[in-house]
DNA sequence: GTAATAGTGTCTTTCAGACAGTATGAC
DNA sequence: GTCATACTGTCTGAAAGACACTATTAC
């Protein structure tokens, strides 16, 4: 409405991905409303000569960190999507991008911490079998929804979505359907971010699953699990977050906590040596309990001759239901 | 440097896809530099809710055209893309858009024309084998390129990137791989537009494979038709650009023209059939000679069901060389 | 009959998935 | 010895890739 409205404005929002302890973390900073964000920084349209040297120049300010791997994903641009805009505002469209990193270097920015990117998402993690949550909350709540809209508008196709997110049809669970699962829950009111500055809804005021963020950043930080979950298949991506070097036990261990899911450790062993990704460094590693393990590391050259190949995912052994 | 040339504006572009007479076209507009241009539009930060609903309005307003699928592609904000911004005007962002739909309907506006994808893009068209244009011309012009570095900027990791891309190392060829081509050919001097507003390159002034576009549309149409060739492996969205009903082979003829390769009669069917995708509508499609064809119809229900299918492409015989 | 296109049957190779087993350390 | 983790061998079934063959039209 005031002429302010009509101007955009460029932010850079970037989901920093490494992993610890067997848990995927992001990095997040903390807001004045508590809820956690992404790190986000302004696209000056002077000084970067493109965007992700521009992210890469706020990220190292910002964070000191060395980032490896960073890819575009998408670009944010719904009405509303900030508050400044809800405020008068300019539209503020962020474009959201998936970096890789290792977890040893620490942010010098106080105010960012690693965070499980489960707790985000804790329907996304399928390693101990099928999250109680799932069936327990969110199924039900989904199908009430569902139900809520008959016979209006297409209560089938929301079933059909149901059962196809959430590996209720025949198909199963898919791991890279992150976005798919988390729009249904926006869509339902199930993620108390949708009723932001609007009317909770009937069925389900105030209802939550897994920690909100900030304004749409929990959308970004889905599109970027899902996207690195599918990436990781057939590109090698894993070794930008795994140490030097490494055993097979914690590269498998590393692989299952980004895809959600547990492996056959034989398939994974074969698939990985026949991949010709990696070589022996000669070390063992010598684990708490048990036989040592042998230590590996990433073979670089090889990436570029083979064409890229990556790793395709072999489900464990009940991990279905 | 002025004060003007702080501010961003965000522009919509959109690669219309369609398929006629077994060639992928683009929807292109025509600009005063004689340069073909993909169609575009501003991105309205008062009226438009969200970018896609944006881009859907002034599609329509602009050509009348029905767009089926649409998909976000990539945010391109490379600094001097655009040239108003080298005479001091805006940093212009374009946000590139990847859109399907049949042919059937003529673009209202008469400055829109369908032109075929391969015109830009020659060495991406290997249905007829390996195009001549790749082994007597590409390949010579990049190593060149790849030996004038040496041996300072990693000669052999230009030569790998070559040898990858082109398909001359043991992968062999990979239409997806649409992009990584374009950039090679770009960072050496082998298409024209890499030295717009620049000295032209030493070993190549003047060079140019395939038709030139306006800006860095060639760029976006590259991310275009290596999206749509890896869209189309897993989920049905051919069938946004095939009639209603349709044989086989027309099926198989269209995939082949988006792909850019022959794929083997016999396992393009089992595949379709054993996918379940379509089902036949019980008429018979009388060719201009040879035997009548039965005709089929796209399983709308299907796809949901099914865990979204796809095609998975099995290369013909005889087009590795 | 020929030319041309439509459609089927089947063999081989590859590989994911599953299972069962052995090896080597600490205690 | 037990426990825990590391590592190997092999079977099976699905499916991709390749090839050869038959079917139905126009002429």
């Amino acid at each position: 409405m005031s002429a302010d409205q009509r101007s955009v404005a460029i932010e850079l929002n970037a989901a920093i991905i490494a992993v610890t302890d067997d848990a995927p973390r992001v990095l997040v900073v903390e807001t004045d409303q508590a809820e956690p964000a992404l790190p986000f920084g302004p696209f000056d349209a002077v000084g970067d000569r493109t965007m992700e040297l521009g992210l890469r120049r706020w990220v190292s300010e910002q964070t000191q960190l060395e980032l490896g791997y960073v890819e575009q994903l998408y670009t944010f641009g719904d009405q509303f999507r900030h508050p400044q805009e809800i405020a008068g505002g300019p539209r503020i469209v962020s474009v959201g991008y998936l970096a890789l990193t290792r977890q040893t270097e620490r942010p010098k920015n106080v105010q960012a911490h690693w965070s499980a990117w489960y707790d985000y998402f804790p329907w996304e993690d399928w390693r101990q079998g099928s999250p109680p949550l799932i069936a327990r909350e969110i199924v039900p709540q989904l199908r009430a929804w569902a139900h809520s809209a008959e016979p209006s508008p297409q209560p089938r196709s929301r079933r059909e979505r149901i059962d196809l997110a959430f590996g209720l049809a025949e198909s199963g669970w898919n791991d890279e359907s992150v976005l798919e699962r988390y729009e249904l829950l926006y869509e339902a009111g199930l993620v108390s971010e949708a009723s932001r500055g609007r009317a909770p809804r009937a069925p389900s005021g105030g209802i939550n699953v897994g920690t909100v963020m900030a304004l749409d950043h929990r959308r970004i930080l889905a599109t970027a699990i899902g996207r690195l979950r599918a990436k990781i298949k057939y590109r090698p991506v894993v070794f930008e977050m795994l140490a030097p070097t490494f055993t097979l036990s914690q590269f498998q261990l590393t692989v299952e906590a980004l895809a959600g899911r547990r492996l056959h450790k034989g398939n994974f062993r074969r698939l990985v040596e026949a991949g010709g990704l990696v070589e022996p460094t000669g070390r063992v590693h010598q684990p708490a309990r048990g036989r040592p393990a042998e230590e590996f590391r990433f073979r670089q050259d090889v990436v570029r001759e083979r064409g890229l190949p990556g790793l395709r995912l072999g489900a464990a052994p009940g991990t279905r239901s």
